[in-house]
DNA sequence: TCCTCATCCTCAGTTGAGCA
DNA sequence: TGCTCAACTGAGGATGAGGA
């Protein structure tokens, strides 16, 4: 595993922020700077009920870390994908980059959630979010100790942010259901296809943490990527351990027209 | 020294659950 | 149905680091 940026408040700022990235990602255009898209967002009327303050906080706390990075591939591609993908399809990749901005939700997901799921429990509280929360503190996840009023409140963001994107029951609650959470094969292959193009190698790849956000182990994604071949997305052999893929897509922009018309 | 920006934190309004 | 209280969330102030 490589070293992990430190955890940090930021999922205050917005939590899922679904229904505004939709928006945002509709207004912004490639090239686009995260100042530039405010004043876009704040000309254009479609967020009439917020002040430009809080505009600026969810476009430069939420929408720019997450989906502005690496020269703004994310919004680009879910740009590109948003008005053709199911919304379910949309949300997970909104998690994909949100827990990629926010290491704390990757790992609560990935550590606290899965574990609960594959365990058998039917709830997750605002509690095991605290308990993760402080455990971090314990070592050392974060820049200094944060006080027990920020613990309470980051606890109860990174529930909520579950429930924001489907994995946990909505609502103000401070016990919630966990709700059945499978990946779509679209975001299996989007999920290949960027790992591919980021230089990870055909095996580390099926190790990579961009899966266990999904709960998905190095067998499972073996098996995301054979449905996948089955779909002519890529041919993947395997023989043992050893994984081949061929990649028949070219670059990223190619794949999400492909999976726009698949 | 001042300015900008990112991050952290607090406050206050809103929402919803529980109960009489 | 209405009240109370806890939880949630948006708004914005405080702080500190880094650069001009």
């Amino acid at each position: 595993m490589s070293e992990r940026a430190l955890y940090t408040t930021q999922l205050q700022a917005g939590l899922g922020l679904v229904d505004e990235a939709k928006t945002l990602l509709e207004l912004w255009s490639p090239g686009m700077s995260a100042n530039q898209l405010q004043q876009v967002a704040l000309g254009s009327g479609r967020f009439p009920t917020i002040t430009a303050r809080r505009l600026r906080n969810v476009i430069v706390e939420c929408f720019a870390p997450r989906y502005l990075v690496d020269g703004g591939a994310p919004a680009k591609h879910l740009k590109l994908l948003s008005p053709i993908i199911s919304s379910g399809e949309l949300v997970q990749l909104l998690l994909l980059f949100t827990s990629r901005a926010n290491p704390i939700l990757g790992d609560f997901v990935r550590q606290v959630y899965w574990s609960r799921y594959s365990a058998g429990y039917t709830h997750i509280s605002n509690a095991d979010a605290r308990a993760f929360v402080d455990r971090a503190i314990d070592d050392g996840k974060t820049i200094k100790r944060w006080s027990d009023s920020t613990v309470r409140r980051v606890s109860a963001y990174l529930s909520g942010c579950c429930a924001d994107y489907g994995m946990l029951e909505r609502g103000s609650k401070s016990t919630r259901h966990i709700l059945p959470f499978r990946m779509y094969p679209n975001v299996a292959a989007y999920i290949a296809y960027e790992l591919h193009f980021a230089g990870v190698g055909d095996n580390a790849l099926l190790t990579h943490e961009d899966w266990q956000l999904f709960g998905l182990a190095r067998e499972d994604v073996l098996e995301e990527i054979k449905r996948l071949s089955l779909k002519s997305l890529l041919i993947a052999q395997s023989a043992g351990d050893v994984v081949r893929i061929s990649w028949k897509q070219p670059d990223m922009e190619t794949l999400c027209n492909v999976l726009t018309k698949s």
